[in-house]
DNA sequence: TTACAGGTCTTGT
DNA sequence: ACAAGACCTGTA
C-alpha cells in the first residue's frame, strides 16, 4: 500500500467535486474507482490517505492521475494571498479537491453525455456503457482487507472506440435520450480516426478546443471539461449553470481571472464544489 | 404540472 | 454575431 499525508487530498471531496463519475462509496466507508482499466481503493483518516497498490502501480500510473506532483499548498497561499473572500471560504470548504487528469477518450465520452443532464443519469449511462461492452477491469486481488462488495464495486473498464456496436447507442435502457447519435457518431469516428486522440494531446489549449468543438455534441462547456480533467490544461475554466450563477452573484464586476493564470480551472473546481454544497 | 439537470444544435434575425 | 426554441428523461 502507498500512503500519502496532505490537507489537499479527500477521496470525498473528489469524488463530490463532479470532474468523475466512476468513483464510489462503499458502506464500509473505503472509496474505490476504475481508470485507464485498473481498479484502486483508498481509505482515508485524518491527513492520511491510504492506497491499495503496490509502489510500481502507484508511479506508473496513480501518482499522475492524481496530480500528485502538483504543488497544491502554493495555490493554498496563492488564495490565502488574494482579496477574494468568497474564494477563501470556497477554498476552506473544498481544499481536498484536485484535478485528475483521466482518460482522454472517456473525458470525451463521459462529459458529452453529461450535457443538459443531471449526475445519477450520467452515472448510470456510463456504467450502463462499460457494462456492455463488458471488459473485466484488472482489479482483483487488491481489495482492502478482503471484504469488497462486489455488487457495488465497478468491474468494466471503460469501453474504447471500438469495443461497442454502433447500434448499442440506440438501447432507450442506456438513457442516453438526444445524446445517442451524438456519440455513436463520436464512437464511430474515433474508431476510423485513431490518430485524432493522439493529436490532442499534442496540441495547446486553444488548438484542442478548436477540434474538439468541432465534433458535434461538444460544445465550449463540454470541450473545457475535456481539455481540464483529461488534457491537463489548468486554464480551462467549463462554464456551466452553476459556474454561471455563482459568477454573476460573487462576482457581478467580472471574475479576476489574471491573477489566477495557470490555475484557473483548478480554482474553478473550488468555486464549483462549494455551490453545490451550499445548495 | 412545471422546472431543472455540470449544454448544444438549428434556425431566424 | 447573437437570441430564442427544441431536445431525452428522471427527479422533486
Amino acid at each position: 500500500m502507498i500512503q500519502l499525508e496532505s490537507p489537499y487530498f479527500d477521496p470525498e471531496q473528489i469524488m463530490e467535486s463532479g470532474q468523475c463519475f466512476r468513483w464510489q462509496k462503499k458502506d464500509n466507508g473505503v472509496y474505490c474507482l476504475v481508470a485507464f482499466g485498473r481498479y484502486l481503493e483508498m481509505t482515508k483518516a485524518g491527513n492520511i490517505t491510504t492506497f491499495y497498490c503496490d509502489e510500481k502501480e502507484w508511479n506508473g500510473l496513480w501518482k499522475t492521475y492524481f496530480d500528485i506532483d502538483r504543488d497544491y499548498d502554493a495555490i493554498s497561499q496563492k488564495i490565502a494571498g488574494s482579496g477574494d473572500a468568497h474564494l477563501k471560504e470556497a477554498f476552506a470548504i473544498g481544499q481536498g479537491i484536485r484535478i485528475l487528469k483521466q482518460d482522454l477518450w472517456e473525458m470525451i465520452v463521459s462529459f458529452m453525455i453529461s450535457q443538459n443532464n443531471n449526475i445519477p443519469r450520467i452515472r448510470g449511462s456510463i456504467e450502463a456503457l462499460c457494462e456492455r461492452a463488458g471488459i473485466k477491469c484488472d482489479s482483483g486481488d487488491k481489495m482492502s482487507g478482503g471484504n469488497a462488495d462486489v455488487s457495488l464495486r465497478p468491474l468494466y473498464a471503460f469501453p474504447g472506440p471500438g469495443d461497442l456496436d454502433t447500434g448499442v447507442f440506440d438501447d432507450k435502457s442506456l438513457g442516453l435520450g438526444y445524446r445517442a447519435p451524438f456519440l455513436a457518431e463520436m464512437f464511430s469516428f474515433a474508431k476510423e480516426n485513431p490518430g485524432w486522440i493522439d493529436n490532442l494531446r499534442e496540441m495547446n489549449y486553444e488548438q484542442a478546443m478548436d477540434a474538439l468543438i468541432a465534433r458535434k455534441g461538444i460544445g465550449p462547456k463540454v470541450a473545457n471539461c475535456i481539455c481540464l480533467f483529461g488534457l491537463g490544461h489548468v486554464d480551462a475554466f467549463p462554464i456551466d449553470t452553476h459556474v454561471k450563477q455563482l459568477l454573476a452573484r460573487y462576482y457581478p464586476g467580472g471574475f479576476d481571472f489574471k491573477s489566477f493564470e495557470g490555475v484557473a480551472g483548478i480554482i474553478q473546481q473550488y468555486l464549483f464544489y462549494y455551490e453545490l454544497k451550499n445548495k
